[in-house]
DNA sequence: TACAAGTATGCCGAGTGACC
DNA sequence: GGTCACTCGGCATACTTGTA
């Protein structure tokens, strides 16, 4: 345990005490600010919750600080929907099979008796919040910048919707007023450059990008995947064997 | 711990080519 | 010819890393 332990902090560069912090995976949080934080208290994401921008600030540039805000909020905003989901799966489960209630069975299992073929495809897309560095695509694990990783990301979180250019540039500069288009087609591009890369350029790769990576000329950008293509994980996920 | 140097990132301008 | 998607090079800034 102690080596694993001891492993881990070479790896991340930060004393035991920071480490709750480095596998947050946050771009921009390097050892220098992880120090800074725990020298201050604040050593683990719960302390970061409750902090103020205002009080992160002292310690941190803003940008960082906006960056840590936004994971908060998606993490308290995705515990909610996973909760709402809970909620709704249960009560379509009562509805369509009254006689499991009888048979005392957890939630959590019920789910997976009910499996559908569909279920078994192979999954394409792939992404971690807490791995805001990398996405993976059909199995292999693709470095991305941060704002790339936002803009899948958000075209995940509405897959199969022609996003506007006026939309993403919204969500993702908000506090921007001189964004301009080009600015998301250059992430679209680097993303497509970056699966390309990895999964190799040939015709069917590409052809294959488009029409996941949907440009819709004159509207927005599309993500096109079947819903058991897609998983966006919000918890640590196992590395793919790649 | 702090700082200098190196590296990565994000952005823009400009250019090219395809399509209508 | 106009529009749009894509590409490249260069620059400024942010961030990381090595080391005293």
């Amino acid at each position: 345990k102690k080596i694993i332990l001891l492993s881990e902090r070479l790896i991340e560069g930060v004393e035991e005490e920071g480490l709750n912090l480095a596998r947050l995976y946050i771009p921009g949080l390097s050892r220098y600010y992880i120090k800074r934080l725990v020298r201050e208290g604040y050593a683990d994401e719960k302390c970061l919750r409750g902090l103020r921008e205002e009080e992160l600030a002292k310690v941190l540039p803003e940008r960082l600080v906006k960056r840590i805000q936004k994971r908060i909020k998606e993490d308290k905003d995705d515990q909610e929907a996973k909760k709402q989901k809970l909620i709704a799966k249960d009560k379509k489960l009562e509805n369509c099979h009254p006689k499991l209630e009888t048979c005392n069975l957890s939630p959590e299992i019920l789910p997976s008796l009910l499996k559908t073929k569909n279920s078994k495809l192979k999954t394409v897309l792939q992404i971690d919040q807490h791995r805001p560095d990398r996405i993976i695509f059909l199995g292999k694990k693709i470095e991305v910048t941060s704002t790339e990783f936002s803009l899948i990301y958000f075209l995940a979180q509405h897959n199969n919707q022609v996003m506007s250019y006026d939309t993403l540039l919204d969500e993702l500069w908000k506090d921007e007023k001189d964004v301009i288009y080009r600015r998301v087609n250059y992430h679209v591009f680097n993303i497509k450059k970056a699966i390309l890369k990895t999964i190799g350029e040939t015709k069917t790769n590409i052809e294959r990008i488009k029409k996941i990576l949907v440009v819709v000329p004159g509207r927005g950008i599309m993500l096109n995947l079947m819903d058991n293509e897609l998983i966006i994980n919000r918890q640590h996920a196992p590395a793919p064997a790649s």
